[in-house]
DNA sequence: TTGAAACATGAACCATGTTTCAACTTCATG
DNA sequence: CATGAAGTTGAAACATGGTTCATGTTTCAA
């Protein structure tokens, strides 16, 4: 899936509000952002059509971050980890990794259907910002390598798992987000948790 | 893998060249775009640097295109047909399916590595030109569905695969070769190809 | 209540980069 | 070898949009 390991500390914007009026607008602003770059992509975003959409003044924008490039970094790192911290919990609460895996899938495609800017916004960080990007999935595979080491070790699965099964596990999870979380909702999140967790326990069965 | 079946036709720019010269320019353009955009991507690339680059002047260049995405669309539709060229010979001559699988992606990885400029431009092409990204991927999955539909006929697998396990397939392909073709050439390309192929031939044996 | 810090405002500044165009050169062909 | 079509040129027109700043308003602790 899409979550990462990295700090958290970073993700929030250098200039902290410090009343409960600068808290609210900057809030107004990253839910103006989120959903101007996820519509239309960070280029063809603009500071003005963003601030007019939180409904504040273009020069408040740069009260809360230094560049339009800083605040889309936040975002990146924001919803990074928002989709960590609701994939990450459900993994972990399954009886055994194969089971939690499936049950990751599902919730990271319920996720994905609810803030279909996901896609736009990381994708994009490739081109925006290609350091961050890159650790962003160095993170979620070095996760996967961790935990598919660890069930083998508990017998779960094949003792051979290598690094290019947890890339190969998480360019399927993007993918199967891509195709029917964004693009169309037209199979149950279940239907294809369930095919693609078969799929999977196969491929890694001892 | 990243093959697609578009039409060929409109991958040719709206105005051909009619002599060797223009034929001649317009090949310099497309390289110092491939080599621009592969870089910098698109919106750090520009019109003035990519005719310097081909060593052409700024306004030779609206005598072969109508514009810069006019430009990309042109330059992605040709690297898509371009790896479809290289990668779906090698595995249609292969005995099975599988072991075709395996050969396509030690090609795909190959090609990769001598171009890696690939990814920049065709996953840039989610914000440049939205619907011809989709259309690729729609594309590519359509042809492994129907080309793993046919090795089912056959015997060579499981009866009941599905368009999952092609969004599956192609996912990992891709994710497997911006780890192991672009990012970093660690591993050798057939040990790739033979831990993911191994996978694919469990998770979809009969 | 008060004053200093936080926050808000939007016109103006500024940098960048796409596209046009009219004058010019090279090429292909009868 | 003459002629029109193809190709070349780069300065200038044009468009866009990020960032700054001087001024004004709100907040909140003392």
């Amino acid at each position: 899936m899409l979550e990462d390991s990295g700090n958290h500390a970073t993700a929030l914007p250098a200039k902290t509000p410090r009343t409960a009026r600068g808290r609210r607008t900057l809030q107004l602003l990253l839910d103006a952002a989120a959903a101007e770059f996820g519509e239309k992509g960070f280029h063809d975003s603009s500071v003005v059509s963003i601030t007019s959409r939180a409904g504040i003044a273009l020069g408040s924008f740069y009260t809360y971050f230094d560049s339009k490039d800083a605040l889309f970094r936040a975002l990146v790192k924001h919803m990074s980890a928002t989709v960590r911290d609701q994939v990450g919990p459900v993994i972990l609460a399954a009886p055994d990794r194969l089971s939690g895996e499936q049950a990751g899938l599902v919730a990271f495609l319920d996720f994905v259907r609810e803030h279909k800017e996901l896609y736009r916004i990381i994708d994009e960080a490739e081109f925006v910002d290609p350091a961050s990007y890159r650790t962003h999935y160095e993170n979620t595979v070095a996760g996967y390598v961790a935990s598919l080491s660890d069930a083998a070790g508990r017998g779960e699965l094949r003792a051979d798992v290598d690094e290019v099964h947890a890339w190969a596990i998480v360019g399927m999870n993007v993918f199967l987000g891509l195709r029917y979380g964004v693009w169309s909702e037209d199979r149950p999140v279940a239907d294809v948790a369930a095919i693609a967790s078969d799929f999977l326990r196969r491929g890694l069965a001892r």
